[in-house]
RNA sequence: AGUCUCGUAGCUCAGGUGGUUAGAGCGCUACACUGAUAAUGUAGAGGUCCGCAGUUCAAGUCUGCGCGGGACUACCA
């Protein structure tokens, strides 16, 4: 029976799956956060995962992110518990179940009750639960499953409404408006997604106009006229009569502009960007002569008279445009920075209409500015907005919104009013609002400008006609209120990469608006907020309880039937509560929904019914040590995290968080169903295992990187990671059985007493440890994993134990034998620790054949890092083995000589006595690898001499493109003067300086007589002459190597000894005389005998010469 | 449009604080090795380090302006 487990071949996901059931049968993610028990806890979140879709590969990357990390860390003798979760709400889910049903959101409540269509989501967001819980399984990724929290809960919901509560309490929940996509035709609002439906931007034609604002005070601009003008122009003039400010950019240059007001023929100032000036005034106008001005010159005359920066127009003051109404809730008409302003079109100057833009609105509440809205909400002006000539209130602002008929009754109407200002009406076609305005500030004096503009302008999907934006009422959360906090909180969680948690999440929250809460849907929390209807009295519902009261009071006030149960916390049963408040009238729900950011946002207090239940579990798992996403949660769930804890608790909720990018196709473009290039992880996985995969992404770019996944790079992994150390394993299996080797970790030998091949691969072994460690600690996977790699297949495979091999098959057991099994083991065995995070079966299955002392590689301490076992000169000394060895090879390859045969002698040319005390000390290892007999070395002769640019750079500084030319022609005896006396005075054009040692290098390229090679400061040299005892010895190695392919051609084991019959051959026979016993040992050889005359059953080919040979058994 | 980010060999990626032969792996070609063999070694081919300008004795590296890819935000007078 062998102690170490050998294998023909290795089944990836075969093997796999069978360390899969080993952990499910014997619970071993169950033990390894039990055996933690007590322990300090490592607290990680998990964001929940839609169940609604399927996964798709990169949820195995951002997954094999989580999982590794909490590995790694339960590694470290922390307990990680890592409770699972599922996001059940939000509109993919209304859509799926609408697509499935064959239902639109207008059926709500017609052909399906709203409690059937939530019923319909419920369901139907669980649908690929079972696909998901398989690919976490199939995965390796351990979470706990069993006990996952689902945001529909309706504990999970009582702990929403209780936040939202305190929110409350605390004043940070208001009612208030935002500015929305809104189809008046429609009459209701847009969201975002319903806008980006294909074709809603279309393009129209619009009149613009550029409209004059008198300021009122202008003497601070040094003018020379009365009068002067802000110049704004605008696409929307129906938006004029609600301007309430006029924004500048800041940073943009301004000037004053004297010239002839267009329309009144007076001297007047105006005031627009430089940039566009060009737009309004031609080059030619400037050189007209204001005196010579006639009214009606088409023509202006115009001068510049000074330029300032947007910043010095702040705070002007100009009379209201059109005063059809006055601004109540706030300052109005004054000048105001605003950072959109750019001076591609118009003016750069823009009207700010609060009501009617995002950016107008944001801009004029951070300024203090307040609104007006003379539209309403199906889209026509407020009666208000009427002067009996150009506008007649309550009339639509869009010509969109009328039908032929109604603006044939319309154009009845303008012929009539018009006609104080228009001569000839008969001709008159029918003239929007927009125009009318226009004709209106024409008549007034104050249009400068106007035309046609063609852009592009959102409409609404379902009614075609254009939209408004327009201020609709919506439930906020007042995060403005804590963004300073926000913004300080923020500094100290460590974001990976930095530039997301400073530039991306950091200008986020500069930046920070009002939380918009409400959503009107059907599938979601509903907002825990009664209101009478006056609006005069508002109770934000806390708890389930404190509901039940309330229902009770309904009850009782006789406005809900006494046989009502609350059994569901979702519509549209809460929709049913009424309640008296606190006048006895009665309170209804606010209908709306909320975010569902806001859910997975909660999730550290509601995955714990907090505050209701497991108050210490959830303060003993806050804030997390350690989230997760893909970088597209910045202002998602890392976001919603932030905010809400900043807000309940003054306090962080996440100390660590990696932002992982995307995973894209090979050719870097985004996978969708489309394109038909999504790579299906059960497929990747089925193939090639979950350790390739998940090994191939972490070691091919950092996780915050977009990953171009290509599947050969799977593939490559595998082969050469995984591979490679599957063949170490294989080899020290093969021969720690043979010799009965068994390794005891209380009887190892010393350090000390290990060769120095031993004690460096142990070195390197350290400093592999101390280098995970360190960037596991610092959640940076990469450079560990390919640390790992480097150490598995460069230092461990490709040269310790190719270097070792004939240690393990020569002779019997011994101390040196012992040294070297030990030492691969325990390689070995810190590597399956190492890996276990990032690799978790292949980990395990290596630990398990190792025979490790725990369960499982998963249940294990990491190791501590030995310094005393980093020995940096050895790993130096051995670093000078493996370069000479490449510099000897490569002399072998030039010269066509095999490194089966043997020479005689490296030479090395020497200026540094401390380099010959490294190699000293590595000769063996060199002239073994290289098979070569002696080493020596010997002083340089032919010196070359270059500049250290790094040194001299400094001391030279502008002489030294001239001095390293000078350094460079030195010659032989000034290299020499410069060695004996350390320092050398050299004259760099006017300036002598003087050069010592270690301003320069000197190295010795040449050896005359030898081959040489050069790498860095080193060189080799290669006594290629051949004696003829040297060909002899070459010549019985070529034979040895022959017989042992024969040997394994015929299936031998590698202990079995043999008989061996040559034929009689010139070419062979005085080598076989003189190396018979090397032979003999070599081959296992019982006998080796010449046999003339026999015929032999095998010929081989011994450097072209046919030999006749037969091996038997022995 | 704004913010962030990336751009180094055919492909995937390394390249602290600027320093002179710009590296690795894969792939390709040739040779070697053969008691780990679905491995391994050596050599070769393959680079305007996205472009332009600047700072500097010296720029893949620092600064500015562009170009191209990506993500997010916004949709604008």
């Amino acid at each position: 029976m062998s102690k170490y487990k050998e294998y023909k071949k290795l089944d990836f996901p075969a093997f796999e799956e069978e360390v899969l059931k080993n952990w499910q049968d014997n619970q071993v993610f169950e033990k390894s956060v039990s055996l933690r028990e007590g322990q300090r806890s490592f607290v990680f979140y998990e964001g929940p995962p839609s169940a609604n879709g399927m996964p798709g590969i990169h949820h195995v990357m951002s997954r094999a992110v989580k999982d590794m990390f909490c590995r790694y860390n339960t590694l470290k003798g922390f307990q990680v518990k890592r409770k699972a979760g599922w996001d059940t709400h939000g509109l993919p889910v209304e859509i799926q179940v609408e697509k499935t049903l064959g239902i639109t959101k207008e059926d709500i409540g017609k052909k399906i009750s709203v409690a059937e269509y939530n019923e319909a989501c419920r369901k139907d967001v669980m649908k690929f639960t079972d696909v998901w819980n398989n690919l976490t399984q199939r995965m390796g990724y351990w979470v706990n499953l069993n006990d996952p929290y689902v945001t529909y809960d309706n504990n999970y919901i009582e702990t929403l409404w209780n936040l939202l509560s305190r929110l409350f309490e605390k004043g940070l929940l208001y009612k208030g408006y935002t500015i929305q996509p809104y189809s008046p035709a429609a009459g209701t609002g847009l969201s975002s997604h319903e806008l980006n439906q294909p074709g809603t931007y279309k393009d129209v034609k619009d009149s613009t106009a550029v409209a004059m604002f008198l300021l009122n005070d202008a003497s601070a601009l040094k003018p020379e006229t009365e009068r002067v003008y802000m110049l704004a122009w605008t696409t929307t003039p129906w938006t004029l009569p609600s301007n309430t400010a006029l924004a500048v950019g800041a940073n943009i240059t301004y000037c004053l502009i004297k010239t002839i007001h267009p329309h009144t023929h007076e001297l007047v100032s105006v005031v627009m960007a430089k940039d566009l000036v060009g737009k309004y005034f031609k080059p030619e106008q400037a050189e007209l002569d204001f005196a010579a001005y006639q009214a009606g010159d088409k023509l202006l005359p115009y001068h510049i008279s000074d330029e300032f920066k947007g910043e010095e127009l702040k705070g002007l003051s100009y009379q209201q445009l059109l005063p059809f109404a006055q601004v109540e809730n706030g300052d109005a008409f004054r000048v105001i920075t605003g950072d959109f302003v750019t001076t591609e079109d118009g003016t750069g100057i823009v009207h700010i209409a609060p009501s009617f833009g995002a950016d107008d609105f944001r801009v004029a509440k951070q300024n203090g500015i307040g609104s007006l809205t003379l539209v309403d909400k199906r889209g026509r002006f407020l009666d208000c907005v009427q002067d009996g000539v150009f506008l007649y209130g309550e009339e639509y602002v869009k010509e969109a919104y009328l039908t032929e008929d109604e603006k044939q009754k319309d154009l009845a109407i303008q012929k009539e009013k018009l006609s104080s200002v228009i001569k000839d009406t008969s001709k008159l076609n029918y003239l929007s609002v927009d125009e009318r305005i226009i004709l209106k500030l024409q008549t007034e004096g104050k249009l400068f400008k106007k035309e046609k503009y063609d852009h592009t302008y959102p409409h609404c999907w379902r009614t075609d006609k254009p939209i408004l934006y327009y201020p609709l009422e919506s439930w906020f959360i007042k995060t403005t209120a804590v963004k300073e906090r926000m913004v300080e909180l923020n500094k100290s969680i460590n974001w990976k990469p930095e530039h997301t948690g400073t530039g991306r999440f950091g200008n986020w929250l500069e930046n920070l608006v009002d939380w918009n809460l409400s959503r009107s849907r059907y599938w979601g929390t509903p907002l825990p907020v009664w209101r009478t209807a006056d609006g005069s009295e508002t109770r934000c519902i806390g708890s389930v309880n404190e509901l039940q009261e309330c229902i009770e009071a309904g009850k009782k006030a006789g406005f809900m039937p006494e046989s009502f149960e609350l059994k569901d916390l979702h519509k549209p049963f809460v929709d049913e509560v009424i309640f008296p408040s606190s006048k006895g009238e009665k309170m209804f729900r606010e209908p709306d929904l909320i975010d569902v950011w806001f859910d997975s946002g909660a999730m550290p207090y509601a995955q714990w019914h907090y505050p209701f239940e497991n108050k210490e579990i959830f303060e003993g798992n806050f804030p997390a040590d350690f989230i997760a996403e893909g970088v597209d949660q910045t202002r998602g769930w890392f976001f919603t995290l932030h905010a809400l804890s900043v807000m309940l608790f003054d306090q962080i909720s996440y100390k660590n968080v990696i932002a992982n990018g995307l995973v894209l196709d090979k050719n870097g473009q985004k996978m969708s169903k489309r394109l038909g290039n999504v790579v299906d992880p059960f497929a990747t996985i089925a193939k090639y295992g979950a350790d390739a995969t998940r090994w191939y992404m972490i070691s091919n770019s950092d996780p915050w990187d977009n990953l171009k996944f290509d599947i050969e790079g799977v593939a490559e992994s595998q082969r050469k990671f995984f591979g490679t150390l599957y063949n170490t394993y294989g080899f020290f299996a093969i021969y720690a059985n043979i010799d009965g080797f068994e390794f005891n970790p209380d009887k190892t030998t010393p350090l000390a007493q290990r060769t120095e091949l031993d004690r460096w691969i142990y070195s390197k072994l350290q400093s592999l440890v101390k280098t995970v460690r360190q960037h596991m600690d610092d959640y940076d996977p990469t450079p560990a994993a390919r640390a790992i790699e480097e150490f598995v297949c460069d230092h461990l495979s490709n040269w310790h134990v190719r270097l070792s091999r004939r240690r393990f098959w020569k002779g019997e057991m011994n101390e040196d034998k012992q040294a070297a099994y030990e030492t691969l083991y325990e390689c070995l065995l810190v590597v399956s620790q190492l890996m276990s995070p990032i690799a978790p079966f292949f980990s395990d299955w290596l630990y398990k054949n190792l025979n490790g002392k725990m369960e499982s590689v998963h249940l294990t301490d990491l190791p501590e890092v030995i310094e005393a076992a980093i020995d940096t000169e050895l790993e130096e000394q051995m670093d000078y083995a493996q370069r000479i060895s490449s510099m000897v090879l490569s002399i072998r390859k030039k010269e066509n000589i095999k490194v089966r045969q043997p020479l005689q002698k490296i030479l090395i040319p020497l200026i540094d006595q401390r380099i010959k005390d490294e190699i000293v000390h590595v000769q063996n290892l060199i002239l073994a690898e290289v098979n070569v007999k002696q080493l020596e070395f010997i002083d340089a002769i032919d010196k070359s001499i270059k500049p250290n640019f790094k040194v001299l750079g400094k001391k030279l500084g502008g002489k030294m493109k001239a001095g390293a030319a000078l350094i460079q022609a030195m010659t032989q005896d000034q290299i020499v003067e410069l060695e004996s006396k350390g320092q050398l005075e050299l004259q760099i054009e006017d300036e002598v300086f003087v050069i010592e040692l270690g301003d320069v290098e000197i190295l010795s390229k040449e050896i005359p007589g030898y081959k040489v090679a050069n790498e860095g400061r080193l060189t080799v040299a290669l006594d290629i002459s051949l004696s003829e005892e040297l060909r002899q010895e070459g010549i019985a190695r070529e034979f040895i190597s022959k017989l042992q392919a024969l040997r394994k051609d015929s299936n031998l084991e590698v202990t079995d000894k043999i008989h061996i019959l040559v034929g009689e051959h010139e070419y062979l026979k005085s080598s076989i005389n003189q190396f018979k016993t090397y032979i003999c040992t070599e081959l296992l050889a019982a006998s080796l005998e010449f046999a003339s005359g026999k015929t032999l059953e095998n010929t081989i080919d011994v450097d072209d010469n046919s030999i006749q040979v037969t091996i038997q058994k022995a």
